[in-house]
DNA sequence: AATGAATGAGATTTCATTCAT
DNA sequence: CATGAATGAAATCTCATTCAT
């Protein structure tokens, strides 16, 4: 699933000493890897602590030893999902050329980018389970939701703060008009996607995302200067 | 949660012969009843038929006699919800005015409408066990879907369409719309409820619905006619 | 071990109807003989509640479902054993003649019979666990002690004070010396039975109760009237 | 609980040749200290190794390294709380005073210190332990009675038979005496603390002292030469 | 001498489901 | 139609013990 390909491989420290260490490194990278992929799959619920285990070759104590209880094996998971999410939805936030010529264009591949990023399985699973858990434990939204959803929001609000003092952009609130973009790309994309449990079609994305972004532009761009 | 209120109450029928008949059926209104509250509150799979049985004051083999599985149970209560969201949807939409004066008002009062209902807690329920489940049994997904979203995006976009054949909306495609307008009014819904664990005041809710109506608007309402 | 008879044997009850609830009895009964000699045999922990539904021919959930804890499944138990000591302790008290030539020799013989009672598998059993679990539920210790020890107290007691008021004894308080009597009969039982791990010849019981009440008679016995 | 104060702390020996012993030393203390803690508060079964190891500030190959299995540790902790336990009751009859005017107090006084003795943490914790354990192991039973029961009835026996010799008392059997003067001290003592659960005033443990003195002596004591 | 990491075995308890009445 | 009793399977978690350093 949206496993971390581990970059401290057992082989990259061939030297003596780190040896110990790195075997316990190496299998909380091997738990957290099975969890996402197991919890993604089959939900907390459903997820047994021995699927886990054995999907990371590992023992069943070892992953107690690492991490305590089953739920703060599936809060560490989902917070690792969360910060890959983040992260890559950033970058694309970051990419936004806000230039007076590039902008329109930069902010219909933006759109793509996100759509293409929520619409991935770790997105698409951190989703489901959040939903699934949240009334037993209504903390994991708070948490995954400051730690992906808002500095996403926010990153785009200040952008599009941007195109608004360089006058391309009429909108009151940058933050609601983010939230708005946000909602109107995404709006067909539950349905596409069966609620997450098929892919979309690159071409559905990028449908979904250009329907989106029309809409935006048709309610905020600014009037050309006469 | 939403149980639906019994009509058939075993005090109504006093005559001895329908009487049987009357307590196997008030016992499966129970059990439906039980059923919504206990998946709603704890999701399929940490809700026990015992739990059920429990709140509906039945013992377990009745439950087993009337809807075979707990699986079945489940999609029977998830049906249910589902139509009973339905109904209430068609309801504000069907009230929708089209007439020339009093379209605009009778929009922000529908958007207002349909997150209310959106926000009640048999929706927030049912959107929960959906996401929660649908890995596992995507039908569901299907299901309810025709049952309760569809029908009503495909109303609100006949409405939308009588809209724009009046002149007042200029829209290219009317379902698109119908689920950009819901996408919108939604925009807000999950922060202000946390993912459906709160509830918000009728003042976040008419703020939301009423952003989302302007925004709506604002992109496609056809401009004066000179 | 001190397994109760199980008086409703399902063959005594051929009729059809009673057959669904002899069946619960009985099982209740099997679990419960089985607890006494799975606990009496390892202690409270090493106890697992497999072996005792291996014992009783039970399956685990049945245990549950009757006892609802392990810990509640040893309570009874270990009140059933306190129950059963207590009438054995009772009747041979009750069976003290306290007449003029007679209550000498049947102070003897109750001796003996309290030795021997004290000295069963079952009472020895019950000291043990008792010992063992004390300090993580000392509730035990006051059940136990209220429904098995205190009423063998202060029924040796009223038959001390009434061969105190017939001037055989001169006790100033009947409740120590019955306490005194007891603790003298039993100086050399823990040794000769290795804290309850091997049991006594009856040659070592009577010789053991005879000094005890020996010892009892030089301090308490009034000189003969002149 | 009756951990022995180490008197070999390693500030005490800062040259650096015999640290490393020393440091083996304290560990050794350590373990030994936190294993009579936790034992005596949880039991054999209970007590995890893990937990010993917490308390002793110690790893948990450092208490195999050192006694080989839990099992082991556990009659060494056992050993020492009876060594411990055996020294103060052998120093208290040791103080026995058997001259001709003395001896009648002394007596009193040395029953209030054996029932303190037994009374004291240690020694209701090892009671525990024994009687909780001795099915499983029934050597611990014989090792410890031999260091810690015997020794003491033999001196207390060795003292009587000189009160006996001086004509003080008049027994039949000194040993005999020794254990029934022990069981009448202890008579009440297994009520007034809960079976060690909770001490006992010191003026409760002074009465049942008393008490059984004043019964001992009134059985044994030898008339006024006239 | 000392330790962090790892593990096989086994503990209690719960669940969905089915008989027999 | 309704039920108390029973069960096989599986869940989470803990334990005593060892290995590699």
């Amino acid at each position: 699933m949206c496993a971390v390909t581990s970059t401290t491989t057992s082989g990259a420290t061939p030297t003596a000493a780190p040896r110990n260490a790195a075997r316990g490194i190496d299998k909380r990278r091997a738990i957290l890897d099975a969890a996402a992929e197991v919890f993604g799959e089959q939900g907390y619920e459903r997820a047994s602590v021995d699927a886990i285990a054995a999907q990371a070759n590992v023992s069943k104590p070892t992953i107690y030893h690492h991490f305590g209880t089953k739920e703060l094996l599936f809060r560490e998971s989902l917070a690792e999902s969360a910060a890959r999410i983040n992260s890559e939805s950033m970058a694309a936030i970051a990419a936004l050329d806000v230039g007076p010529d590039a902008w329109r264009d930069a902010l219909y591949t933006l759109a793509d980018s996100l759509v293409t990023c929520q619409q991935s399985e770790c997105a698409q699973s951190l989703q489901r389970q959040i939903y699934a858990e949240i009334k037993r434990d209504p903390e994991v939204f708070s948490a995954v939701r400051a730690r992906a959803a808002e500095p996403v929001i926010d990153a785009l609000a200040g952008k599009l703060a941007r195109l608004m003092n360089a006058g391309h952009l009429r909108v009151a609130d940058p933050v609601l008009a983010a939230k708005q973009l946000i909602a109107l790309t995404n709006a067909e994309m539950a349905d596409l996607t069966k609620l997450g449990t098929c892919v979309a079609s690159p071409d559905d994305v990028h449908r979904a995302a250009t329907a989106g972004v029309d809409m935006f532009l048709a309610a905020f761009e600014a009037p050309p200067r006469v």
